[in-house]
DNA sequence: CTGTTAGCGCATTCAC
DNA sequence: GTGAATGCGCTAACAG
């Protein structure tokens, strides 16, 4: 580097440390002791000269240059399905609220459904060190799960109970969930109950909800799975009112609808409206998830309730239990978290 | 560090490009050159040979050193008021789409609708030195404007049109939108047009979404204005329900109500549905944004629909001639793109 | 085509 | 309490 004398005019947003320390009158360690306020063995009077030079100069540490000297990234990596799934955004929050004060931040990435980008984004994080990773479900490329395995930090799998999971687990059985609805909906009366949702393996989470359903009817003796399926995730309001007309063509019988998510139960609730089909009278309709137009349609929907934002917090706190422990050589001993989940029974069964 | 000798073992993930060179029988260089792809001068026999080793020891490149050697982080970091909002996400798969191909990864924070979680935000993205920031509305703080001033990074502001912009704007006049949809409806023959949404500043996109209905009232002849305000954003669609009703007994006169967002118009919708309010005909209901809810409701709702992936777009498109520019030493001179918005005229008006 | 030298901005470590 | 020396892993610039 060029020396740069005292007070010298330095090009905006290029401002280093030892500019800093130079107008403070001081050597580069004092400012990174007093910026990082890690130390407090400087004194009052130090202190406030550099807080004022960082601040006059508009300095702002070079997290590169640290991370870069201590080997600390202080992020976390998280790849979620969906941006746009409040389920989600809600785990985030409370990812987010677990890591307040710990100096962590969190890097998302989203993958829309397909592991094949879910590899590309972890590839793309673990070029940067992450001190953890969070990944949802538990199915992941082979490539995935090597670079993972290779890079050797805590990983942290949500919202599915994988059978072979890669690291801690912080989830539920989405299959034990849609099992007990299904169940409830036969307490309620309901013997011809069918299934709305993907076959499709991309969202696993909702193939596991399909084989709840199916398990369900089999533990009741209630005949053979009815089950109408549509395209890639995610699934759209559009598709469960398309969903819907099939179903009461294909099966005139059935009384009762679960859908792999709200979404698909709200757009299959509308269609019936628009078509006369009374809900609950002609069909029952029940979601998964708890989203917020569940809550406000008219009818109200059943749905599954599931704590998104303690999934996401305790996820969190696994993750920095595991955090701290790799930092100090001793690796947490893998745990699985079982979140709850709730039947909500509303105007729509 | 201590000399690695040949093929000595290495911890997983820990081995560096020295490592690989050593195992290659080459250069540091070489190996950086091959792994970067940005060399060919690089014989075929040499790539191949580097390239096993790599393979071999699963060698992940470290990015955070890369950056520092190379001034160029490779990232872009963007704050969206709210994760959860289909609009936004969809802005957000336009600038990803934008950078296909760039090398450029988009780094996502979520301020909630607040500036002063925008400012933390945009604070803790500097320190890792992006090469763009993309910030949403034209409302920062004092600081967040000093410390992008500071940072000489270019800078795009998406989904409004701000009077004393920051860098370049790539967005729409929402008042403008409002505007035009409450002339729109007194065309339809509407006389005494509502506002629904909040008076909070914190939403400077529905604050101005409020203005351009009093703009239309004003140019209409139509009146004083009437607003029902709730809350801080989000607004949910509850808010929506208990702010129709409000709207009713407060003006029983009314016959239209302008939402600020097709949430809060969806909620006003369905409440108006459980007290046997009829859509249109008691009372015309219009929202904005098109969100999935306003197409598949029952009435489907009139609303204004924003090409959101195009604003996302515009915005990358933008942005990437920007840090060209910016890497060249020669700033791209400031920017303003106009985005479109139409007028979606449904079933409930 | 390949190697050598130097240094990015910070934290670690030790010395004062 | 504070400072000076050292090196993290990589790439730019130049040399051969």
């Amino acid at each position: 580097m060029v020396k740069r004398m005292g007070a010298a005019k330095v090009e905006p947003g290029k401002a280093t440390m030892a500019d800093v320390a130079a107008r403070a009158g001081v050597s580069k360690m004092t400012v990174s002791r007093v910026l990082n306020n890690i130390d407090r063995r400087v004194s009052e009077a130090t202190s406030a000269k550099v807080q004022r030079a960082a601040e006059e100069m508009g300095y702002v540490i070079d997290t590169t240059a640290r991370v870069f000297s201590s080997k600390r990234s202080g992020f976390i990596a998280a790849v979620i399905p969906s941006i746009n799934n409040s389920n989600f955004s809600d785990t985030v929050r409370g990812i987010t609220a677990a890591f307040e004060g710990s100096g962590l931040q969190l890097l998302l990435g989203s993958s829309d459904y397909r592991i094949e980008t879910e590899e590309t984004l972890v590839e793309a994080m673990l070029q940067r060190r992450p001190e953890g990773v969070i990944l949802t479900g538990g199915r992941h490329t082979v490539r995935t799960r090597r670079l993972l395995e290779a890079a050797a930090v805590p990983v942290v799998e949500t919202w599915d109970q994988p059978e072979q999971p890669l690291g801690h687990v912080v989830g539920f059985s989405n299959a034990a969930a849609t099992h007990a609805l299904v169940m409830r909906l036969h307490e309620r009366g309901y013997r011809n109950i069918a299934f709305i949702g993907g076959t499709s393996n991309r969202d696993t989470r909702g193939a596991d909800r399909r084989l709840g359903y199916a398990q369900a009817l089999k533990d009741l003796g209630a005949g053979r799975p009815r089950v109408i399926s549509f395209g890639q995730p995610p699934i759209s309001m559009e598709q469960g009112g398309e969903a819907i007309v099939q179903l009461l063509q294909q099966w005139p019988d059935v009384d009762a609808a679960v859908c792999v998510s709200d979404l698909s139960a709200f757009g299959a609730l509308m269609e019936c409206q628009r078509r006369g089909w009374q809900v609950p009278g002609r069909i029952a309709i029940a979601g998964f998830g708890d989203f917020e137009v569940a809550r406000c349609s008219n009818p109200r929907l059943t749905t599954v309730a599931v704590d998104c934002h303690e999934i996401g917090r305790a996820t969190g706190e696994v993750l920095l239990r595991a955090v701290e422990a790799a930092a100090t050589g001793q690796p947490l001993p893998l745990e699985t978290v079982l979140t709850p989940f709730r039947i909500v029974e509303r105007e729509s069964t």
